[in-house]
DNA sequence: TTGAATTGATTAAACGATTAACCATATTTG
DNA sequence: CAAATATGGTTAATCGTTTAATCAATTCAA
């Protein structure tokens, strides 16, 4: 059904659709109290709504912010996008989301998707070999903050957390128990949050062997069960996951081999998962800060959409190691 | 930065403004060859992206899916988002999403956000008591399809389960081999969905002794608790979950009071979890069609978007039990 | 050599809202 | 009483695109 325009109600009140504008949108201006009042009570009669496209064509602004994840069905980004929803909401912003399967020409059509329909800005999780998009938004001028990962090389603005201390001192504990053969399942993957997360697994596992296996973001069943299967033949007793996905993989595989947990091998995993907790062995794990890494993303972002040439700086926040069992001989 | 618009083609062409939108959209015209090369020449130069929002504007049409769901960091409905999200992006539609938290107030807020956004069209998991919104958008004439949950009163389209069928079916496992108190832990909720599957559970349970216990959604950690210790006061020897949420809570509540699964309990729920997999006697569970409903549902609402006047109908897709150690004595 | 048909464009209105600039009256002021 | 000011509005342009209607110049047919 065709929907209530200003132009309706101008018609209705006998004015012009400049009047009732300024009515309905109370501006100052030069209005009788008797037409404000008549203008009012035929918008709520009609039930006027506000064309949003018209007013974000005149306006410039869309009040959307662009979400790009890796993948809005994992926990870790459904629950981020629900924080970034919440948040963004207290301001009166929607969001609008897609998911780039680590793929870089995904993240760029979603890009080109997202700004053709004038999202006022982005919050990107950036994939591998996508510096050049970054670059180009910076380039157009359209505010973004990176999550969860960043290219150091460029100056933007990121939301982090720390994850070489973090993990250093999850290895760390694992190390306490088994401190003979380590090994840590990553992806294969140069972004920073790999590399420090790995850069935290080898800086706390030195004084012992280490072993480091890499897999493929779109093919981790088949690569995980190999990747563990090699860690075996190197008789490693701990193992480290790099991400809540992994692992969950990892749990399977190593049920499969009966391997028993913590007494044969010790383990602990990046992310959250509610198989950690149910594991026969309640597996620890590091906790991102996932309330506070989304609703930063959110103001940051804000703050750069309203104030033109706000400084770029990297908030770093703070994981947490949370000890289980698994960990522990 | 200014984006780059038709009429900056048109000056850089020397021709109007219609002529380069003529071109640009392929659309059968009297303009020149050379006309036409010169001016796609010089829309790839300039980088131009047409302005998706003046287009609606024009057209009427957002090309934009509106996604209302209970709560967006749920699993099961960040795995529908994401079946919805690639299913739309088939068709060059965008998604936009709101968690409703089961609060009919928040769900329209939603929806009249949504509404002034000119989404073509809504995928809505309906809460309690939003009847009334549902007639509005049939009486506005705004495509949409029901999911998950529907009102048996109103004449809608939905995209459903065979709750009834399948909770009877599972609970008849759960009877074969503890036929003695059978509990059930469910939502407080007077939603199709949530009755079908407590009617299924009578139906199935009939022979024996059957307790129900209902629980708030928003305090499902304190009320699970309770719900638990009324039925183990009433000597249950059997429990079916409602859904995935309510079954996380309950198997820490089992856990914690240290019952053996299956042997003093047998157990089985309503939805996918990563805990169902790892907890120490795999869950039975059932196991909802979501890439099927995703996608009927992107599917159903584009052709009621296109096609004006399509009848409306229930579509029933088939969720499937998968049993293990927990449900077998 | 007209008139008709074809070619290659342009003009202008429209979508719905905003807003600077303007224009009548009516009222006040010196 | 004329000029200045206040009051209560209206007009028209604009955002970027689309598209029906129009137009000028050329070609063709009779």
């Amino acid at each position: 059904m065709k929907k209530v325009s200003l132009k309706d109600i101008a018609k209705k009140a006998g004015v012009s659709t400049a009047t009732v504008s300024y009515v309905l949108t109370n501006k100052k201006c030069r209005v009788s109290e008797t037409t404000k009042q008549r203008i009012r009570e035929i918008a709520k009669e009609l039930n006027y709504q506000p064309n949003q496209i018209a007013k974000s064509l005149k306006s410039g602004k869309t009040y959307t912010i662009g979400l790009i994840v890796a993948d809005i069905s994992n926990p870790f980004f459904a629950n981020i996008a629900r924080v970034i929803e919440d948040e963004a909401a207290k301001f009166g912003y929607t969001v609008i989301f897609g998911s780039s399967d680590e793929s870089a020409k995904k993240s760029w059509k979603l890009l080109q998707f997202l700004q053709n329909r004038r999202v006022d800005g982005f919050i990107i999780v950036p994939t591998e070999n996508s510096e050049h998009q970054i670059e180009y938004l910076q380039q157009q001028r359209t505010p973004f903050v990176l999550l969860d990962r960043y290219f150091p090389k460029l100056s933007t603005t990121n939301i982090v957390i720390n994850n070489f201390e973090v993990a250093s001192e999850m290895v760390d504990d694992l190390m306490k128990s088994s401190p003979q053969k380590i090994g840590m399942v990553a992806y294969k993957n140069s972004l920073i949050h790999m590399e420090e997360r790995i850069r935290g697994f080898q800086e706390a596992s030195k004084t012992s062997e280490s072993f480091i296996e890499k897999v493929n973001f779109n093919a981790i069943e088949t690569e995980v069960e190999l990747a563990l299967e090699n860690l075996l033949k190197n008789n490693v007793d701990a193992l480290f996951f790099a991400t809540n996905s992994l692992a969950v993989v990892g749990l399977r595989v190593l049920q499969q081999k009966n391997i028993k947990i913590p007494q044969e091998i010790t383990l602990a995993s990046f992310d959250e998962s509610e198989a950690f907790e149910f594991f026969y062995s309640p597996v620890s794990y590091i906790q991102q800060p996932i309330k506070d890494m989304g609703e930063c993303a959110v103001q940051v972002l804000l703050n750069k959409i309203n104030t033109a040439g706000a400084e770029e700086k990297t908030e770093i926040l703070m994981a947490q190691c949370i000890f289980q069992e698994s960990s522990q001989k």
